[in-house]
DNA sequence: GCCTGTGAAGCTATTCACAGCT
DNA sequence: AGCTGTGAATAGCTTCACAGGC
């Protein structure tokens, strides 16, 4: 019943082409069409759809605005999901600047750093306070998902505040691995990982 | 004969780990002790030794150094590897600050903006090249890997750049999907999607 | 006893291929 | 004719389990 990592994943990304192509006005999209804009295979977006709960029709395909409001079902949460962002560097206001007003169902409602220049102001529409406040704040604001975007060294320590405030899931961009209590998910966004990986295969005369 | 992409993160996340543990005076680790570190299996740790080829003594388990080197001749280039970064907002500059002096064999060696302001100027010890100058400086320096860290807007324009000048491999930040040519790797970094991931699972109650 | 190295087994994910529909 | 929905087949990845060695 657990749906598979790669599966959200891949639903996550068919919205945004999803969205993508609703602006442009498109109303109706085969598999196979899907399947390209995704670097995937036509057999793979109708298991997909088969996931959420979507039919389409062999005359037409699938209709858009189904799709979108199947995953919109199928991923997102009844109310809107509040999310924390701790770090307010370059790389947290780049996450702040990109979330600005974008998604419905996902916001970053609050943003924490220990830098005293930053406390206190609204950046982003988004309200900065100390880390001392973050389990406090956390819990008023009945947050359960938590951006890391500090330095290596103090992004345990964050993981932790975190996990005791009650966050369940993390997105940790530190390249450090956390270690977190049972019950509270963690994904990795490595951007050195990614770079390595992209110098090894570039070498290798591509893949993908 | 191709390393499964799985494999090279894993092992790129080992390499990292590892530096850690030497940094700290260890010299060698057991299977499982690497496995914990990296959130795996002892199975898979040991699989993965011998895709790079080294091998382990039942009294001591693995080498720190050994596996530190093994990693290098598996990964790594012979000479260093160049990467351009194009896109110098808050989150280029977060991956500058990041790479500063790191890695031995992987460097951002030159960096593209279209902001006049930005350009001509040394960032993180990194040359700021106006967008025109692309495909002259990566043909010139000999960049085969890039970072695209644009607004969505403009993110295929810029990988368009990218394969003309000759670069084989690309990492995307910005949330759209690249087309490239045939024989040019492409890794997606996605904030978005990483967070809906996190939403979904910490609703889940955690996998992992 | 507890480790590594690895063939074999097991499991998961992807793709095939085709019936059914329009 | 060309699509979807899906059981069956395949491919790919992970884990088991055990021989061999300190």
């Amino acid at each position: 019943m657990t749906t598979p990592e790669r599966v959200i994943e891949r639903i996550s990304l068919y919205r945004r082409l999803l969205n993508t192509l609703k602006g442009e006005g498109r109303v109706a999209i085969f598999s196979h069409q899907l399947a390209q804009l995704a670097s995937g295979t036509a057999a793979q977006v109708r298991r997909d759809m088969m996931t959420i709960g979507v039919t389409g029709s062999p005359a037409h395909g699938y209709r858009v605005q189904d799709l979108i409001e199947a995953i919109g079902g199928y991923l997102d949460s009844v109310q809107p999901e509040n999310v924390a962002l701790v770090g307010i560097g370059n790389l947290g206001r780049a996450i702040m600047a990109f979330f600005q007003g974008r998604r419905p169902n996902l916001s970053i409602v609050a943003a924490f750093d220990v830098d005293p220049e930053k406390v206190g102001r609204v950046i982003h529409g988004c309200r900065c306070h100390p880390l001392e406040d973050l389990e406090r704040v956390i819990r008023e604001r009945d947050i359960r998902v938590g951006v890391v975007a500090v330095p290596a060294a103090v992004a345990q320590d964050v993981a932790d505040r975190l996990a005791r405030g009650g966050v369940r899931g993390i997105v940790n961009l530190a390249p450090v691995r956390l270690n977190v209590p049972p019950g509270v998910y963690t994904t990795y966004l490595d951007i050195t990982m990614s770079i390595e990986k992209a110098a090894y295969f570039a070498r290798q005369g591509a893949a993908q």
